[in-house]
DNA sequence: CACTATACATACGGTAGCGTATGGAAGAAG
DNA sequence: CTTCTTCCATACGCTACCGTATGTATAGTG
Protein backbone atom coordinates (compact mmCIF):
# COMPACT_ATOMS: atom_id res chain seq x y z
CA UNK A 1 0.00 0.00 0.00
CA UNK A 2 1.75 2.88 -1.19
CA UNK A 3 -0.73 5.37 1.35
CA UNK A 4 1.46 4.64 4.05
CA UNK A 5 3.99 7.14 1.74
CA UNK A 6 1.58 9.65 2.27
CA UNK A 7 1.30 8.92 5.58
CA UNK A 8 4.54 8.94 6.42
CA UNK A 9 4.87 12.57 4.81
CA UNK A 10 2.04 14.21 5.88
CA UNK A 11 0.32 12.52 8.86
CA UNK A 12 -2.57 10.95 9.34
CA UNK A 13 -4.58 14.15 8.99
CA UNK A 14 -2.75 14.89 5.45
CA UNK A 15 -4.05 11.58 3.83
CA UNK A 16 -6.87 12.30 2.21
CA UNK A 17 -8.46 9.97 -0.46
CA UNK A 18 -8.85 12.24 -3.40
CA UNK A 19 -4.60 13.43 -2.75
CA UNK A 20 -3.95 9.71 -2.42
CA UNK A 21 -6.33 8.95 -5.52
CA UNK A 22 -4.92 11.38 -7.85
CA UNK A 23 -1.02 9.82 -6.48
CA UNK A 24 -1.95 6.59 -7.60
CA UNK A 25 -3.20 7.47 -11.09
CA UNK A 26 -6.97 6.17 -10.13
CA UNK A 27 -10.16 8.35 -9.48
CA UNK A 28 -12.07 8.23 -6.40
CA UNK A 29 -15.09 5.44 -8.25
CA UNK A 30 -11.76 3.44 -7.85
CA UNK A 31 -11.41 4.32 -4.69
CA UNK A 32 -14.56 3.82 -2.93
CA UNK A 33 -14.85 0.14 -4.65
CA UNK A 34 -11.85 -0.55 -2.88
CA UNK A 35 -12.59 1.13 0.89
CA UNK A 36 -15.88 1.50 2.43
CA UNK A 37 -14.67 4.87 3.27
CA UNK A 38 -11.42 7.28 4.47
CA UNK A 39 -11.74 5.41 7.89
CA UNK A 40 -11.60 2.09 6.19
CA UNK A 41 -8.06 3.01 4.37
CA UNK A 42 -6.93 3.99 8.06
CA UNK A 43 -7.46 0.82 9.40
CA UNK A 44 -6.27 -1.13 7.03
CA UNK A 45 -2.78 0.60 6.81
CA UNK A 46 -2.84 0.58 10.84
CA UNK A 47 -3.35 -3.12 10.53
CA UNK A 48 -0.67 -3.77 7.86
CA UNK A 49 1.50 -1.53 10.05
CA UNK A 50 0.92 -3.72 12.92
CA UNK A 51 1.53 -6.93 11.24
CA UNK A 52 4.54 -5.37 9.91
CA UNK A 53 5.82 -4.06 13.47
CA UNK A 54 5.20 -7.80 14.86
CA UNK A 55 7.55 -9.29 12.00
CA UNK A 56 9.94 -7.18 12.43
CA UNK A 57 9.70 -7.22 16.17
CA UNK A 58 10.73 -10.79 16.70
CA UNK A 59 13.07 -10.64 13.87
CA UNK A 60 15.23 -7.96 15.10
CA UNK A 61 14.61 -9.93 18.86
CA UNK A 62 15.96 -13.41 17.72
CA UNK A 63 19.19 -14.07 19.29
CA UNK A 64 21.91 -16.49 19.47
CA UNK A 65 22.29 -17.56 23.35
CA UNK A 66 25.38 -15.80 24.31
CA UNK A 67 25.01 -13.03 22.04
CA UNK A 68 21.60 -11.36 23.61
CA UNK A 69 23.67 -7.96 24.77
CA UNK A 70 24.65 -7.31 21.27
CA UNK A 71 21.29 -8.23 20.06
CA UNK A 72 20.26 -5.06 22.82
CA UNK A 73 22.65 -2.53 20.95
CA UNK A 74 21.58 -3.89 17.42
CA UNK A 75 17.93 -2.85 17.94
CA UNK A 76 18.46 0.50 19.56
CA UNK A 77 21.40 1.14 16.37
CA UNK A 78 18.17 0.11 14.33
CA UNK A 79 15.69 2.75 16.19
CA UNK A 80 18.34 5.50 16.46
CA UNK A 81 19.69 5.19 13.13
CA UNK A 82 18.46 7.73 10.57
CA UNK A 83 18.34 5.00 7.85
CA UNK A 84 15.39 4.03 9.06
CA UNK A 85 14.08 7.46 9.61
CA UNK A 86 11.26 6.30 7.06
CA UNK A 87 9.76 3.58 9.45
CA UNK A 88 10.27 6.27 12.25
CA UNK A 89 8.13 8.18 10.53
CA UNK A 90 5.57 6.03 10.15
CA UNK A 91 5.68 5.12 13.37
CA UNK A 92 5.33 8.84 14.67
CA UNK A 93 2.35 9.02 12.51
CA UNK A 94 0.57 6.42 13.94
CA UNK A 95 1.41 7.40 17.48
CA UNK A 96 -0.11 10.90 17.15
CA UNK A 97 -2.99 9.38 15.15
CA UNK A 98 -3.16 7.21 18.53
CA UNK A 99 -3.41 10.19 21.07
CA UNK A 100 -7.03 11.29 19.57
CA UNK A 101 -8.02 7.54 18.40
CA UNK A 102 -8.95 4.75 20.70
CA UNK A 103 -8.99 2.46 18.13
CA UNK A 104 -5.74 3.17 17.21
CA UNK A 105 -4.58 3.37 20.98
CA UNK A 106 -5.22 -0.15 20.87
CA UNK A 107 -3.05 -1.26 18.31
CA UNK A 108 -0.43 0.41 19.03
CA UNK A 109 -0.31 -1.39 22.85
CA UNK A 110 -0.34 -4.37 21.13
CA UNK A 111 2.75 -3.45 19.36
CA UNK A 112 4.19 -1.68 22.46
CA UNK A 113 3.27 -4.56 24.59
CA UNK A 114 5.23 -7.11 22.14
CA UNK A 115 7.97 -4.85 21.62
CA UNK A 116 8.38 -4.72 25.56
CA UNK A 117 7.85 -8.38 26.36
CA UNK A 118 10.87 -9.07 23.42
CA UNK A 119 13.09 -6.90 24.85
CA UNK A 120 12.52 -7.82 28.37
CA UNK A 121 13.36 -11.25 27.47
CA UNK A 122 17.09 -10.19 25.76
CA UNK A 123 17.45 -8.39 29.18
CA UNK A 124 16.44 -11.46 30.86
CA UNK A 125 18.77 -13.66 29.04
CA UNK A 126 21.35 -11.75 30.24
CA UNK A 127 20.73 -12.10 33.37
CA UNK A 128 19.22 -9.03 34.16
CA UNK A 129 17.02 -9.39 36.86
CA UNK A 130 13.30 -9.00 35.73
CA UNK A 131 12.39 -5.91 37.39
CA UNK A 132 15.37 -4.55 36.21
CA UNK A 133 14.64 -5.73 32.88
CA UNK A 134 11.26 -4.14 32.50
CA UNK A 135 12.99 -0.65 33.20
CA UNK A 136 15.65 -1.04 30.87
CA UNK A 137 13.51 -1.96 27.61
CA UNK A 138 11.22 0.42 28.46
CA UNK A 139 13.42 2.68 28.77
CA UNK A 140 15.14 1.88 25.60
CA UNK A 141 11.68 2.25 23.63
CA UNK A 142 11.04 5.38 25.36
CA UNK A 143 14.15 6.51 24.70
CA UNK A 144 14.08 5.90 20.92
CA UNK A 145 11.13 7.21 20.12
CA UNK A 146 11.30 10.36 22.04
CA UNK A 147 14.89 10.71 20.57
CA UNK A 148 13.07 10.74 17.19
CA UNK A 149 11.16 14.19 17.89
CA UNK A 150 14.21 15.79 19.51
CA UNK A 151 16.36 18.83 17.77
CA UNK A 152 19.83 18.16 19.16
CA UNK A 153 21.97 19.52 17.05
CA UNK A 154 22.49 22.54 18.28
CA UNK A 155 23.61 20.91 21.83
CA UNK A 156 26.30 18.72 20.79
CA UNK A 157 28.13 18.16 17.45
CA UNK A 158 29.55 14.68 17.96
CA UNK A 159 25.96 12.81 17.54
CA UNK A 160 27.63 9.34 17.31
CA UNK A 161 29.74 8.88 20.45
CA UNK A 162 26.09 10.57 22.48
CA UNK A 163 23.85 7.48 20.85
CA UNK A 164 26.87 5.21 21.75
CA UNK A 165 27.25 6.64 25.40
CA UNK A 166 23.42 6.56 25.57
CA UNK A 167 22.97 2.83 24.08
CA UNK A 168 25.35 2.15 27.11
CA UNK A 169 23.46 3.71 29.66
CA UNK A 170 20.11 2.39 28.58
CA UNK A 171 22.15 -2.14 27.75
CA UNK A 172 24.65 -1.94 30.15
CA UNK A 173 23.82 -4.91 32.19
CA UNK A 174 23.73 -3.79 36.19
CA UNK A 175 25.13 -7.38 37.17
CA UNK A 176 28.09 -7.64 33.91
CA UNK A 177 30.85 -5.71 33.24
CA UNK A 178 30.45 -5.43 29.57
CA UNK A 179 30.55 -1.98 28.11
CA UNK A 180 29.02 -2.26 24.61
CA UNK A 181 28.38 -5.43 21.85
CA UNK A 182 31.38 -7.92 22.30
CA UNK A 183 33.48 -5.43 23.70
CA UNK A 184 33.23 -3.17 20.54
CA UNK A 185 34.65 -5.89 18.60
CA UNK A 186 38.49 -6.61 17.92
CA UNK B 1 -4.80 32.30 24.80
CA UNK B 2 -7.49 29.61 24.73
CA UNK B 3 -5.91 28.59 21.75
CA UNK B 4 -3.77 26.50 22.83
CA UNK B 5 -6.76 24.13 24.74
CA UNK B 6 -7.87 23.23 21.27
CA UNK B 7 -4.68 22.73 19.76
CA UNK B 8 -3.58 20.47 22.99
CA UNK B 9 -6.79 18.17 22.35
CA UNK B 10 -6.72 18.07 18.51
CA UNK B 11 -3.38 19.05 17.71
CA UNK B 12 -2.17 21.97 15.21
CA UNK B 13 -4.25 20.17 12.13
CA UNK B 14 -7.53 20.99 14.26
CA UNK B 15 -7.08 23.85 14.91
CA UNK B 16 -9.29 25.95 12.70
CA UNK B 17 -10.56 29.59 12.82
CA UNK B 18 -13.81 29.47 12.95
CA UNK B 19 -13.78 26.63 15.66
CA UNK B 20 -11.33 28.47 17.61
CA UNK B 21 -14.02 31.71 17.29
CA UNK B 22 -16.64 29.47 17.78
CA UNK B 23 -15.22 28.17 21.05
CA UNK B 24 -14.69 32.03 21.70
CA UNK B 25 -17.95 32.87 21.12
CA UNK B 26 -16.79 35.60 18.51
CA UNK B 27 -16.66 35.63 14.53
CA UNK B 28 -14.33 35.29 12.25
CA UNK B 29 -14.43 39.22 11.62
CA UNK B 30 -12.99 39.52 15.11
CA UNK B 31 -10.38 37.14 14.76
CA UNK B 32 -9.16 38.41 11.42
CA UNK B 33 -8.74 41.52 13.27
CA UNK B 34 -6.38 40.50 15.47
CA UNK B 35 -4.85 37.78 13.07
CA UNK B 36 -3.47 38.18 9.67
CA UNK B 37 -4.32 34.68 8.89
CA UNK B 38 -4.18 31.45 10.31
CA UNK B 39 -0.63 30.92 10.07
CA UNK B 40 -0.37 34.53 12.30
CA UNK B 41 -2.22 32.53 14.82
CA UNK B 42 -0.19 29.67 14.95
CA UNK B 43 3.00 31.38 15.30
CA UNK B 44 1.57 33.16 18.26
CA UNK B 45 1.06 30.22 19.95
CA UNK B 46 4.36 28.75 19.03
CA UNK B 47 6.34 32.01 20.55
CA UNK B 48 3.74 31.91 23.39
CA UNK B 49 4.74 28.01 23.83
CA UNK B 50 8.40 29.04 23.66
CA UNK B 51 8.47 31.46 26.37
CA UNK B 52 6.45 29.82 28.39
CA UNK B 53 8.57 26.52 28.34
CA UNK B 54 12.04 28.74 28.87
CA UNK B 55 10.21 30.22 31.88
CA UNK B 56 9.46 27.25 33.01
CA UNK B 57 12.66 25.30 32.65
CA UNK B 58 14.89 27.78 34.41
CA UNK B 59 12.15 27.83 37.17
CA UNK B 60 12.61 23.69 37.73
CA UNK B 61 16.25 23.38 36.75
CA UNK B 62 16.96 26.13 39.94
CA UNK B 63 18.67 24.08 42.56
CA UNK B 64 19.92 24.82 46.09
CA UNK B 65 23.55 24.24 45.92
CA UNK B 66 24.02 20.04 47.19
CA UNK B 67 20.24 19.28 46.13
CA UNK B 68 21.05 19.28 42.35
CA UNK B 69 20.58 15.67 42.06
CA UNK B 70 17.17 15.89 43.82
CA UNK B 71 16.65 18.72 41.51
CA UNK B 72 16.97 15.71 38.28
CA UNK B 73 14.47 13.59 39.99
CA UNK B 74 12.06 16.52 39.97
CA UNK B 75 12.63 17.14 36.54
CA UNK B 76 11.69 13.60 35.56
CA UNK B 77 9.12 13.25 37.68
CA UNK B 78 7.77 16.42 36.89
CA UNK B 79 6.92 15.38 32.97
CA UNK B 80 6.18 11.67 33.53
CA UNK B 81 3.56 12.81 35.88
CA UNK B 82 0.07 12.28 34.65
CA UNK B 83 -0.64 15.35 36.43
CA UNK B 84 0.79 17.22 33.56
CA UNK B 85 -0.72 15.48 30.98
CA UNK B 86 -2.15 18.78 29.42
CA UNK B 87 1.02 20.19 29.14
CA UNK B 88 2.58 17.25 27.71
CA UNK B 89 -0.50 16.77 25.16
CA UNK B 90 0.86 20.54 23.76
CA UNK B 91 3.69 19.66 23.57
CA UNK B 92 3.59 16.64 21.33
CA UNK B 93 1.34 18.69 19.13
CA UNK B 94 3.98 21.34 18.88
CA UNK B 95 6.78 18.71 18.09
CA UNK B 96 4.62 17.00 15.45
CA UNK B 97 3.94 20.14 14.31
CA UNK B 98 8.24 20.74 14.02
CA UNK B 99 8.03 17.56 12.00
CA UNK B 100 6.88 19.40 8.66
CA UNK B 101 7.51 23.22 9.77
CA UNK B 102 10.95 24.35 9.55
CA UNK B 103 9.80 27.39 11.61
CA UNK B 104 8.59 25.55 14.44
CA UNK B 105 10.87 23.08 14.41
CA UNK B 106 13.39 25.99 14.54
CA UNK B 107 11.83 27.22 17.92
CA UNK B 108 11.79 23.08 19.53
CA UNK B 109 15.08 23.03 18.27
CA UNK B 110 15.80 26.30 20.59
CA UNK B 111 13.66 24.86 23.70
CA UNK B 112 15.28 21.75 23.50
CA UNK B 113 18.75 23.59 24.03
CA UNK B 114 17.64 25.40 26.60
CA UNK B 115 16.65 22.34 28.25
CA UNK B 116 19.28 20.03 27.53
CA UNK B 117 21.84 22.52 28.70
CA UNK B 118 20.42 23.49 32.05
CA UNK B 119 19.68 19.68 32.43
CA UNK B 120 23.34 18.88 31.82
CA UNK B 121 24.95 21.35 34.24
CA UNK B 122 22.56 19.67 36.72
CA UNK B 123 24.56 16.84 36.24
CA UNK B 124 27.79 18.56 35.67
CA UNK B 125 27.00 19.96 39.12
CA UNK B 126 26.39 16.26 40.49
CA UNK B 127 29.89 15.98 39.65
CA UNK B 128 29.05 14.09 36.17
CA UNK B 129 31.90 13.81 33.78
CA UNK B 130 31.14 16.22 30.83
CA UNK B 131 30.36 13.75 28.02
CA UNK B 132 28.15 11.63 30.66
CA UNK B 133 26.38 14.69 31.35
CA UNK B 134 25.28 15.08 27.90
CA UNK B 135 24.48 11.46 27.39
CA UNK B 136 22.50 11.67 30.59
CA UNK B 137 20.02 14.63 30.26
CA UNK B 138 20.04 13.82 26.55
CA UNK B 139 18.53 10.24 27.81
CA UNK B 140 16.39 11.98 30.13
CA UNK B 141 14.17 14.46 28.12
CA UNK B 142 13.78 11.56 25.42
CA UNK B 143 12.75 9.34 27.54
CA UNK B 144 9.81 11.70 29.17
CA UNK B 145 8.95 12.37 25.69
CA UNK B 146 8.91 9.16 24.30
CA UNK B 147 6.78 7.39 27.52
CA UNK B 148 4.06 10.21 27.04
CA UNK B 149 3.58 8.40 23.35
CA UNK B 150 3.40 4.97 24.39
CA UNK B 151 0.48 2.48 25.95
CA UNK B 152 2.42 -0.45 28.64
CA UNK B 153 -0.77 -0.70 30.68
CA UNK B 154 -0.63 -3.94 29.91
CA UNK B 155 2.90 -4.79 30.11
CA UNK B 156 3.85 -3.97 33.79
CA UNK B 157 0.69 -3.20 36.33
CA UNK B 158 3.45 -1.48 39.03
CA UNK B 159 3.94 1.47 36.62
CA UNK B 160 4.80 3.71 40.00
CA UNK B 161 8.00 1.38 40.57
CA UNK B 162 8.59 1.79 36.86
CA UNK B 163 8.76 4.95 36.94
CA UNK B 164 11.23 4.93 40.04
CA UNK B 165 13.30 2.92 38.62
CA UNK B 166 14.04 4.11 35.40
CA UNK B 167 14.21 7.73 36.63
CA UNK B 168 17.14 5.69 38.84
CA UNK B 169 18.86 4.48 35.68
CA UNK B 170 18.65 7.85 33.93
CA UNK B 171 19.84 9.93 37.52
CA UNK B 172 21.94 7.94 39.26
CA UNK B 173 25.47 9.51 39.08
CA UNK B 174 27.67 7.42 37.68
CA UNK B 175 30.55 8.33 40.11
CA UNK B 176 28.67 8.97 43.38
CA UNK B 177 26.57 5.86 45.58
CA UNK B 178 23.81 8.12 45.79
CA UNK B 179 20.41 5.89 44.92
CA UNK B 180 17.74 8.57 44.77
CA UNK B 181 16.81 11.45 45.64
CA UNK B 182 17.99 12.38 49.38
CA UNK B 183 18.48 8.85 50.13
CA UNK B 184 15.16 8.17 49.77
CA UNK B 185 14.31 10.94 52.34
CA UNK B 186 13.90 10.11 56.06
C1' DC C 1 -21.19 67.69 17.77
C1' DA C 2 -18.34 65.95 13.97
C1' DC C 3 -14.43 62.86 13.10
C1' DT C 4 -11.65 58.96 13.60
C1' DA C 5 -9.83 54.68 15.24
C1' DT C 6 -10.88 50.44 17.44
C1' DA C 7 -13.13 46.09 17.81
C1' DC C 8 -16.09 43.62 16.51
C1' DA C 9 -20.34 41.24 13.35
C1' DT C 10 -22.50 39.79 8.78
C1' DA C 11 -22.32 38.10 4.47
C1' DC C 12 -20.03 36.34 0.56
C1' DG C 13 -16.88 33.91 -2.82
C1' DG C 14 -13.90 30.21 -3.37
C1' DT C 15 -11.49 25.72 -2.54
C1' DA C 16 -10.74 21.13 -0.73
C1' DG C 17 -12.38 17.20 0.45
C1' DC C 18 -16.05 13.32 1.56
C1' DG C 19 -19.25 10.30 -0.04
C1' DT C 20 -22.79 8.82 -3.69
C1' DA C 21 -25.04 7.90 -8.04
C1' DT C 22 -24.57 6.33 -12.27
C1' DG C 23 -22.35 4.81 -16.54
C1' DG C 24 -19.41 1.76 -18.85
C1' DA C 25 -15.65 -1.58 -20.23
C1' DA C 26 -14.04 -6.31 -19.95
C1' DG C 27 -14.14 -10.77 -18.90
C1' DA C 28 -16.67 -15.03 -17.18
C1' DA C 29 -20.79 -17.98 -17.57
C1' DG C 30 -24.75 -19.68 -19.71
C1' DC D 1 -24.88 -13.40 -28.25
C1' DT D 2 -26.74 -12.21 -23.88
C1' DT D 3 -26.21 -11.53 -18.96
C1' DC D 4 -23.90 -10.94 -14.78
C1' DT D 5 -20.02 -9.57 -12.03
C1' DT D 6 -15.95 -6.91 -11.31
C1' DC D 7 -13.55 -2.87 -11.47
C1' DC D 8 -13.02 1.64 -12.52
C1' DA D 9 -14.44 6.64 -14.41
C1' DT D 10 -17.47 10.83 -14.49
C1' DA D 11 -20.29 13.83 -12.39
C1' DC D 12 -22.71 15.64 -8.64
C1' DG D 13 -24.27 17.39 -3.94
C1' DC D 14 -22.76 18.68 0.40
C1' DT D 15 -19.97 20.46 4.29
C1' DA D 16 -16.10 22.59 6.40
C1' DC D 17 -12.97 25.85 5.97
C1' DC D 18 -10.17 30.12 4.57
C1' DG D 19 -9.93 34.73 3.65
C1' DT D 20 -12.21 39.29 2.31
C1' DA D 21 -15.47 42.99 1.89
C1' DT D 22 -18.30 45.69 4.21
C1' DG D 23 -21.43 47.31 7.89
C1' DT D 24 -21.65 49.06 12.68
C1' DA D 25 -21.32 50.25 17.55
C1' DT D 26 -18.43 52.47 20.93
C1' DA D 27 -14.99 55.35 22.79
C1' DG D 28 -11.87 58.86 22.48
C1' DT D 29 -10.56 63.71 20.72
C1' DG D 30 -10.72 68.36 18.88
Amino acid sequence: MAAIEVMAEEGIAGLRVEVLAKRLKVTKGSFYWHFEDRRDLLVAILQHWKEGRIRDIIKQTRAQPGSELAQIYHVIDVYSASRSRRGMMIELAVRDWARRDVEAAAIVAEVDDVRLRRARDLFLACGVPMEEASSRCMLLYAYVFGVSLMNYEKFDSDVLRLKRDIADLIARSHSSAASGPMDSAA
